[in-house]
DNA sequence: CTGTTAGCGCTTTCAA
DNA sequence: TTGAAAGCGCTAACAG
């Protein structure tokens, strides 16, 4: 026996499938009696109505795609779990799709979404917005995260300026002279943003050293062992994520200089592996941006006339062990 | 201008819808000429296949349903990557729910995933395996993990008892006495099975006390301040899982207590942060758990006569220093 | 209040 | 090799 149909549970009500329609989704037309009937014939059918059916018909899914890169684990959960919280209680699903490979199994990632959501939320700082923009599913409601993107469409973006700013303050205040920056990659807007704010207020009596790094935890450590190796004098290192700050706390300790006696360390994210090591760093909400998306999509998507919206989200500066002393 | 149809690439190509679908499905009996043409005409309108209609056509939807508790933020995010990894390398794309409420509100996302997805993954350590037998969507193929379930249908189980019985083992064969253990919430199985384990693999010379805890690190750490308050003597903690433990070491560790000297501590599931402070766990490895279940999934509904599987996955000790000095 | 019917966009017999 | 048409399961006019 295959899976029960609006139509058998007609036949079973005795009744037109239009009615049961009617009944099951409560519309105001429709006899209590009928109602009834049809209530009573879907539950003994065991009757679910068919999504995708409904879909079409409406050309409404209720569910959003989720495009993101492979973020490391706590980013993801916390941005999914963001993304989730929202949509759900809106009732909305979520269909997700990680962007690994390049430009092309991407596009095509895209392209399957067509008529499966009715908006994306699409999170990508390395890529080139236009090839974004032109693999887009045509006009498909999108909220960008993170994407240095031009105006048009919604987007969020953390202000990472602001962030490094707060950061350069924050070290430049504890007297902090000589200040080495582990980079993040080359094409990484977030990575970039980081850098030029934080050089950009810097005062010219600091000395900048700037060390390329990949975000990774063993980029950072490298750096920090190569500029130990090297001999030069650093008295903070300011790396453009946590996990590289991590990987530097590492080589520091391993070379047995004090932190933040000698060296303050300061990185960005707060990712919760920051908080347990106490590493001072600007902290960026991934649940809040996860949600603040869905919503402002979904409202995109059932509000009439909702004019599309840059959100800049600033970061706060986490203060805690590694830059100074209780 | 709506989106272009299949009718429209028709229209232009001069042919007919069912040519259409069958050059762009890239069937072998369309003639080269009439396949070039529609391609042409597709690239032209910018036409995209519409994903719901087809699913609809077809009664396939390419989509895994993925029903999940609120985990943990590293469980979570491990878990979905290699579910994704396994998806979308075999053509799937993935539809999150959370589970995070009580049984109402479970069901009803299970049933709007009816239409729109063509399996089930499903992990509830928690819910009673009948409940959720009876919230399925009919005859969806479902893989569960970790779940209490009786035969039938696919199952992926970490082999709980096994792990704790390898920590018994360990820390007997480090001359430990007097042990505690910190347990997971009451109705968890593997929190159950955890324990049982544990408790089976103890010689009787071995005192051991259990303390009520619910997974999180506060609750290890609450548990560890009232016993050394309560002032019994104890040489070893095992956690049912690595953030209690991390709590219990921070209350340790707050205490002045040595680690592994006096009291050796131990946890299960092997989160990145238990490498990272060096905890002695059982590593229950997500991303695979995650890929199998898909594959295993993918498998059932796309292999005729897949027979339904239980598999256990033995998870192992780790050993590290809270447990051995080097 | 209820039934009939025409789609939603696509695939797939079945004839030609 | 191609086209016409039925149909996937549901909703929404439009008549009664």
């Amino acid at each position: 026996m295959a899976e029960a149909t609006i139509r058998d549970v007609a036949r079973q009500a005795a009744v037109s499938v239009a009615s049961v329609s009617r009944a099951l989704n409560g519309l105001a037309n429709v006899h209590p009696d009928t109602r009834a009937r049809v209530l009573a014939a879907a539950k003994d059918l065991g009757y679910v109505p068919h999504a995708g059916a409904r879909s079409l018909s409406l050309a409404r899914t209720h569910a959003i795609g989720v495009v993101l890169p492979d973020l490391h684990g706590e980013f993801f959960s916390e941005l999914v779990r963001g993304l989730d919280r929202e949509a759900s209680a809106r009732g909305y699903h979520l269909l997700l799709s990680n962007m690994h490979d390049k430009g092309d199994h991407a596009a095509q990632a895209l392209r399957t979404m067509h008529g499966r959501v009715d908006g994306l939320v699409i999170m990508a700082p390395h890529i080139d917005p236009a090839v974004i923009a032109a693999m887009l599913p045509a006009r498909l409601p999108t909220v960008t995260i993170n994407t240095p993107s031009g105006p048009g469409g919604n987007a969020l973006r953390v202000d990472n300026r602001a962030g490094a700013e707060a950061m350069a303050h924050h070290l430049v205040a504890l007297g902090r002279k000589r200040i080495v920056h582990i980079a993040g990659p080359e094409g990484n807007s977030d990575a970039q943003e980081r850098l030029e704010g934080f050089r950009a207020a810097l005062p010219s009596d600091v000395e900048l050293q700037v060390l390329p790094g990949d975000f990774s935890q063993a980029s950072g450590e490298q750096a920090t062992e190569a500029l130990l190796k090297a001999g030069d004098a650093f008295d903070a290192i300011f790396a453009a994520n946590d996990m590289m700050a991590l990987g530097a706390l590492q080589a520091l300790r391993g070379a047995g200089v004090a932190v933040p006696q000698e060296v303050a360390v300061g990185g960005f994210d707060d990712v919760p592996l920051a908080r347990y090591l106490s590493l001072t760093t600007i902290r960026v909400h991934m649940t809040e941006i996860g949600s603040r998306a869905a919503a402002r999509l979904i409202d995109a998507l059932e509000v009439r006339g909702a004019e599309p919206l840059h959100e800049l989200i600033t970061p706060a500066l986490i203060v805690r062990a590694t830059t100074v002393t209780e």
